[in-house]
DNA sequence: AGATAACCGAGACGGTACGTCATGTCTTTAC
DNA sequence: GTAAAGACATGACGTACCGTCTCGGTTATCT
């Protein structure tokens, strides 16, 4: 049994051991985070149910709790493996506009569909610690990584302040992105653009 | 998924016509909204449930459903009926100590175990318009405002840069608040501090 | 809510004090008791669940269970509603005739389906002591109450021997009419009636 | 309903053929059997599960099914591998004190948890014709057999009345004995002779 | 005073979903 | 060929809520 959220049915880590056994069903496996995606982009968690997945992928339910403990663990498996190789792209070398770029590419991702998606996921996750920590490692820890890339860059050429807290610029930026999310605002190009000239008037060196 | 939520229901607004019929009992409403939040505050809304709510209030679960036409419905008005008079305070008239006093009282309202409720219910908000509606005008609106006068006095002053963007300020240090709420992460007296001094950096006048 | 097996939800017994609330289907029980017994008769316990009485049925499984507190204890009252009033009749006076008739209508009455299906409950109610009690009170008692009278009457005309141990001669004939039926030997009128004459013989004075 | 029970893969019998192949092992056999057989002891048939006594015995559930057809066909021959050797015993040649020490044996043997597991294995045996047979040859046939030899001789001797319809007494006692078990009433020594004493009532020459 | 409303409580009903357990089949590796 | 391991579809278990629907009683105001 996989130990929390995850199970990690790779394959592509190599050698798998493969000891006796039937082999897991991987048409099973897809058609069920399949099911569950668009379960998700239909309707929200709100009607998202370990019954409907079943009924929809046609796996029996039996199967889809061996393989995930919770309908939360499912949620957001399911939306990972939709949603991870998104928020990245090339560097133009300028952190300005490589910045800008990222909060472009950020309210892009999730202005769609995959944004009510995110929202709703992440919603549900209160209290649920392995869920928090999932997503903390799938979708904030690469895109903090990113945009730490990019300021320290910044900062090292002179354009950004040395004393800038980078911790909280990307706090700001990101959770302003959330939260206007959540709220049911609009996400588009002219916000995305305002807020990062917002937030790099905070970076510049001061005068 | 519930749309309307509010219910006016409220009777203080002076001529309620008042026609015949048994009037509406305070005390049951009372005790709904009461056990209500209690439910919320103790397990989010994850535990929350019209027979819950039923069960501890001692109101009948019909009575629930003639006023309030959702879960949602209820959790949300339960919320706003604890939580609304909170964010405020006497202004010293400085820009920056104003902002930072502002930043760290909403940190501090949310740190509690009403910032785990307001997570819940703005969480399950999605899709919900009503709600998101109510959340708007009870919590972020005024939250604004008072962004809004202490920010414009700082420009008026010339502590801060006369073409301060302020909507996208709000955005930023708001959604760094919620979404770090939502995320799991600590909210103290610190974090709120730094957040304010990156926030500020980018407030003040170009060199 | 019920204590343990039955739910008396007679109507029978007169004025049923009729507290507030939404009567009681009495549809929707009398439907769950034929669909049950329907059931039954067609294969036995083995293949009686409360998820097929409900569709059978067209009664929601979670009605099934508001009044029916196990499987066990719906399969029982299903069967005791169509088996009760069974072995009866009028008496000749004649020791030995009456006792003849009886077994011959015990024989009769396990003989048909309505056998199989009390064989396959009493069977289960293995350890069940409630169906137990059940079974008692519905079949071995009636049963045992008619065989004494007809006993008794036998030895105050002294056909039979004044220290017959009455209850002992029922276990006897009791017994071998379900243990065959058990064990899936005939019952027909002919092995009734043998076994009418042995037991009979051990019931007559002694010489 | 299964129907076939028995899988005769004994092996005792001589040559076996030992083709190909990796051998049959022997201990899984075995621990098969005694894992059934503990947990038939335990909870009855109720509990019994191919589940189960895979986990207890740590034999793979489909090596089990290779061997066993059904649940029924493994808690039947589990239950005959211990329970075969039991009723019987040296004879006095004194008809009534035969006759009477083998009720008691009977109920001696039927008392203990073996009895509950017999009860609860010719329960579970409704419609399963295979089981029926089984049980009739390894524990009726033998009990009739026995019980046969001690009337005939008592006829022979006089004691008993020639037109003795042997079969029916038979069935008096022992469905006497097999009822009380399953009905769930006490069985002891006292009961076992009181019903001793009522049949050879019966058996004796007419006066 | 009596009718008429609107309310409240109790509780039953058909449903959906939960997460668990067992069934019997199938597929693979290892002895 | 047999054993062990394990995945699979199926289906039942008993529980929690959902939202709807009757009922019997309880206050009020409006004739």
């Amino acid at each position: 049994m996989p130990e929390s959220t995850g199970a990690d049915h790779d394959g592509q880590g190599a050698e798998r051991r493969r000891g006796a056994g039937r082999p897991r069903s991987q048409s099973a496996h897809r058609a069920v985070l399949e099911a569950a995606y668009a379960i998700l982009e239909e309707g929200g968690i709100e009607h998202f149910s370990i019954d409907r997945v079943g009924r929809r992928s046609g796996v029996a339910r039996t199967t889809i709790y061996r393989w995930w403990p919770s309908k939360a663990a499912l949620a957001i498996e399911s939306f990972f493996n939709q949603f991870e190789p998104q928020v990245a792209g090339p560097r133009s070398g300028v952190p300005d506009d490589d910045f800008r770029a990222l909060v472009r590419s950020l309210v892009a991702a999730l202005a769609g569909p995959a944004g009510r998606v995110a929202a709703s996921v992440v919603a549900h996750a209160q209290g649920d610690k392995e869920t928090q920590r999932r997503f903390r490692e799938n979708f904030s820890d690469p895109l903090r990584k990113q945009s730490t890339e990019i300021l320290e860059s910044g900062i090292a050429r002179g354009t950004f302040r040395p004393d800038l807290d980078i911790a909280r610029v990307i706090d700001a930026f990101v959770g302003a992105v959330y939260f206007r999310l959540l709220i049911g605002s609009t996400l588009d190009r002219d916000w995305a653009d305002a807020l990062s000239t917002t937030v790099l008037d905070g970076c510049r060196r001061a005068g």
